[in-house]
DNA sequence: CCCGTCGTTTGATTTGCGTCAAGGACCATA
DNA sequence: TATGGTCCTTGACGCAAATCAAACGACGGG
């Protein structure tokens, strides 16, 4: 499974960073610090309403947040699943297509826009790193749409398992070992909308892994999978896809 | 309706680029000119296919070209359009994580990878431009997740017509006109692996939206949309979502 | 001219998932 | 202990789209 991020590891930092690291005091990016903040959110508070226009780049220190587009009469899809280290927001242009909403208690670090686009400009590695997460997040967006598009219920459910236990486990330096255990940072209602699904179908399916063996639940979120290559297989992943979201 | 894109306009080029431009003799990009190079395919032809490390980034200059992913029992889903002026390739990272095939003759303008990151390095514009353009595609990926994971199948038929239809119109610098007129580039069975439908559902949902007088169709792929407002109102789409492919 | 193939349309039938509905587990507050 | 809330599970039923199947028009070659 190869990895396609860019990850910065330094100091004191428990994870790797994708992205512009908060935290990290490492070469050019020593700049940033001039110019940076710190938001913090509550647990269901919105960060960005898709009628914003954005006015900061930043990326979550701690937390998760959710990308959501909807639609007039009220479907949902999630778009984006923001972990620590990811980053959300446009240099360049006022845009926000969607919403972004603190799904756990969330930190960011944050840049307001104009001075972070001057300090591109002087600096190439920045624009040069933002756009290999860029491409990354775009790879890993279509492999959602193969996800949407093509995988049944079960095989999505899988999908979802198995990304996020991967990341997980990447963000804790880990190598994916044979038995893994994740906490599901989700409500069925939110995997429901991220999978294209409704929430009841979630919740059989999750029970129907659950019968064959494939995961374990110890209370509703939290996931032990003793066989990984198993749970990728259910997911209808050829088996080294480089799917890191 | 706003544009994401970064057109630009030049010389004696009938169309906006949204890319580094192939044709065009302006500012830094003049630079390019000593690196690149053009290559062609024919319909039909596969330009990447997954297995390749891509030893090249390059633009459309005519043709259509789509990026496919596909399952290890054959089930497939475009995941991207690469119309004039798009560009595909990753500077950095040798990835490709999909197909590229072309469906119309093709013309590309390439540069490979490593003189081309040289500049990306030194020319800070080309870096951002790049940028810019990944987040647009970013974008227009996300708003194919919405379609893929809550349209129904005559939505995702309308989504798709005016898609073409607005991209068609910017190509040709002409305004959304009251009364369009696009050929589909995409046989039926493309645009199923499209909209993750079936060829046969892509063509019920197309003699539906005829029926009901919100097409007309000349032969089997010229398209003639009597009133674009109505058709964007079938594809449920808010009426004035940002979505420029 | 017939006779392939390819792209498309249309019909009949099946099925996976959505919808509607009821109830259980857990927690906080009264 | 009762009471309401949130989150989750499970069952019964219906429908939209997939599947299976047949046939049509356009095109090219022998």
């Amino acid at each position: 499974m190869q990895d396609h991020s860019v990850h910065v590891q330094c100091g004191d930092c428990p994870i790797r960073h994708r992205a512009v690291c908060a935290r990290c005091e490492t070469d050019e990016l020593n700049r940033l610090e001039q110019i940076k903040y710190y938001r913090s959110y509550q647990a269901g508070q919105t960060v960005i309403w898709s009628g914003d226009r954005m006015e900061f780049v930043g990326s979550v220190v701690t937390g998760i947040a959710t990308l959501t587009q909807t639609m007039e009469d009220g479907r949902r899809q999630m778009v984006g699943l923001l972990l620590p280290s990811d980053f959300v927001g446009r240099p360049g242009r006022p845009t926000a297509a969607y919403d972004v909403t603190a799904t756990t208690d969330l930190v960011m670090c944050c840049f307001r826009k104009k001075p972070f686009e001057d300090m591109m400009a002087t600096t190439p590695h920045i624009a040069q790193r933002l756009l290999e997460m860029t491409l990354d997040e775009l790879d890993a967006a279509r492999e959602w749409m193969l996800l949407l598009g093509r995988k049944t219920a079960r095989e999505k459910i899988a999908s979802l398992i198995s990304i996020i236990a991967r990341r997980d486990a990447a963000l804790h330096l880990r190598r994916p070992a044979a038995a893994l255990s994740v906490d599901l940072p989700l409500t069925r209602e939110e995997m429901a909308d991220y999978l294209g699904l409704t929430l009841e179908t979630v919740s059989r399916q999750i029970s129907a892994l659950k019968k064959d063996g494939v995961i374990t639940l110890t209370g509703n979120r939290h996931v032990t999978i003793p066989d990984l290559d198993r749970l990728m297989e259910e997911a209808g992943d050829d088996s080294d896809g480089g799917m890191l979201v």
